[in-house]
DNA sequence: GACGGTCCGTTGTAGACCGCAACCATCCAA
DNA sequence: TTGGATGGTTGCGGTCTACAACGGACCGTC
């Protein structure tokens, strides 16, 4: 069965909403879910843990940020001691980043720190539940990107 | 089966890559989603829109926001003229908020700008998939938030 | 009926995050 | 060699947010 418009209309009110109280919770949450880790830390380390040294601009584009945000951020983690940058040496304008130990070991205890949380938050959950919110959430992920990602739909929806 | 703990990890990833796209979205979609409307409109308009008039203090409790923050916000839209206000006549000290014809109308808009997007996006999902999810979006947006409310567990690792 | 504590809303102030535009240094192709 | 393109930094302005202080109104108490 095709997707009903209010099935639609409800699932975009639900995401709005998980959005706003996302939003509310990261700035609230502070020095409680992040550790001694800047708010920013954790979206720009982790593809620095997972794919090793990547440009700042490879960084901004994995973290969906303009540069000059991941520029300042970056110079503060690195003034931090959270990473490290080289020149690269395939082209002198740009340099490599890479996470230090101290940058892994503060991740770390930021995942503990959220996982702690998320222990509490889906207490009574049980795994089959979790696993299918999490395979749909993924595919509405992508689903949202995308959608995103091409200016063309809601400027022909206001043009129209 | 109770949920284990990379299921957990990995819902709390997907959730928290979800809120920064959503906001990603949120900020970038501005005019294309909200028409005229600011883009605080909506979540402001529309307790206003289902519960009838409010106090300000009462729509910052359902917009999740500080009172100055609604207060800086409703006198905005004030001016716009998608809100009315009129003192409270039981308390001398608030006034009650009304959501305008031209409030209505702005968010009926808003609502199809929304709609249209969603529809494009959500493009091929399927009624039963995107019931369950929209369902499941509930149920986990209200554990967050009851998670978000208390604000022991977060601290409390942080201590131990 | 006056008074002190409490509550409502407004305003001042400050911080976090964001993007655009201007800029320098470097690269690269013509 | 030279001019356009590119990577990154910085200046600037904008938005959203919360906290603190304040004036005005409310209310229980004396």
């Amino acid at each position: 069965m095709p997707l009903a418009p209010e099935t639609r209309d409800r699932l975009t009110e639900s995401l709005a909403r998980l959005v706003r109280s996302g939003r509310h919770l990261s700035t609230r949450a502070a020095t409680s879910l992040h550790g001694d880790l800047p708010s920013f830390g954790w979206p720009l380390l982790l593809p620095l843990e997972q794919d090793g040294d990547l440009r700042c601009s490879a960084l901004a584009l994995r973290a969906g940020i303009d540069v000059s945000v991941a520029s300042r951020q970056v110079a503060a983690l690195e003034r931090a001691g959270y990473v490290q940058r080289r020149p690269d040496p395939l082209d002198g304008r740009a340099s490599l980043l890479r996470i230090t130990a101290r940058g892994l070991e503060a991740l770390s205890t930021s995942r503990a720190l959220r996982s702690e949380w998320a222990a509490t938050a889906l207490a009574d959950w049980d795994d089959d539940d979790a696993q299918h919110v999490a395979n749909l959430l993924d595919r509405l992920l992508a689903d949202v990107e995308r959608a995103s990602a091409s200016p063309a739909p809601t400027e022909r929806a206001v043009a129209g």
